[in-house]
DNA sequence: GCGCGCGACTTGACAGTGTCAAGTACGCGC
DNA sequence: GCGCGTACTTGACACTGTCAAGTCGCGCGC
């Protein structure tokens, strides 16, 4: 038992998983990791620290993967697509920290200020791909922002659907491989979108 | 002071649009109504069961919603259009409820038989307006389910985006009309999407 | 007319939670 | 050797959901 502090966070991250965020408990979570009632607390100042922490950590993980996807090869378009891939991706692999990520409610991300600044780095990778793909001398600057959140919108909700289960059957399984058939439907939502939204190029 | 249970369902919403789904306590909700902490529970049984009833009656606004637009004039893309204008309209006219509606370890909604119904004719809503639109007889049903599964993931991510203040600033009156720049977004966003699905039609 | 049952509500208790306020053990520089 | 800060523990408080009783009042059968 080496690092308490990410003994801490990974046992949130997995009472989450098993329970849902309500369930998050600094008590339990001291409880699977065999100390104090106190111990995390001392780490973290507050439940709402830790999950602020979380939630940096989890925009910093989905900015790596979207980054992996604009920088892999092929046209603006396709990396545009494998980017939304990977945004639905991240969701369902860590579910834990996609269900926090969007909650300001829960912990305000004003207390971990690397939590805001990992989470515009992941929204400036959409926005570049969305400039490199439909951008243009002639294409006015509004056009752009709603092509940006036409695109944030529909992987954004894709993926809060299959996490909370709304879409077909969820894949309890956490950090397993998403199943089949969801799989399928992603990949074909994201054709039909991608094909769709190949016809406002400009 | 006419039914407590109505007040106790009208005090929860409230409480839960102004300060989270987080801070909903039926002692709080009690306190506002000026009785016991009890009475809630007498009328609900449990705190899921409350939920449930407001998941329940939040569905059926959002059915109504929608088939308002199914039922006005005009060609099914118009028809289509509204009704995506419609889910987004709800979600910020009555956030509390919408953000309580996905979220499936709040309340297990099996507990209220109407959930389920009420959701599922709000989606079917969705289905038969996509079949309408962008159905033939050389259609596949996987390409159609794929269409359908695009605009609720888009409609629902715009929405939810917009709830949780991650896109633009929030108007943070409840019920009150959503200012001017977040309604000039949604026409926008909305307006490229349908102009983009539009593409796919037979 | 009257008991009485029952629904609406209250009071009291218990386990669980986040958090504040102390106390304890321990390693390291001086 | 000694202080001191770091990591942690113990104990307490207010708060929560929920179980178990008790109280009040009103309508209905007899």
């Amino acid at each position: 038992m080496p690092d308490l502090r990410e003994q801490v966070l990974a046992a949130s991250l997995e009472l989450i998983e098993e329970q849902g965020v309500a369930a998050l408990s600094l008590r339990e979570v001291a409880r699977r990791a065999g100390v104090s009632h106190q111990a995390p607390y001392h780490h973290f100042g507050s439940k709402d620290a830790l999950v602020a922490e979380l939630v940096a950590r989890g925009f910093t993980g989905l900015s790596e993967m979207l980054e992996a996807a604009e920088s892999a090869r092929g046209t603006p378009t396709r990396r545009l697509r494998l980017a939304g891939r990977a945004y639905v991706d991240f969701a369902l692999r860590h579910r834990a920290a996609f269900r926090i990520m969007f909650r300001p409610e829960l912990a305000d991300l004003s207390a971990c200020p690397s939590a805001d600044t990992e989470s515009t780095r992941a929204y400036s990778v959409l926005v570049r791909l969305v400039e490199e793909t439909f951008g243009g001398p002639r294409v006015p600057r509004r056009r752009l922002e709603a092509i940006v959140t036409m695109h944030w919108s529909l992987v954004h909700g894709l993926a809060t659907l299959l996490v909370d289960g709304s879409l077909g059957e969820r894949s309890d399984e956490a950090g397993s491989t998403p199943d089949k058939s969801t799989e399928a439907l992603v990949e074909q939502t994201l054709d039909a979108f991608s094909r769709a939204a190949a016809s406002l190029a400009p």
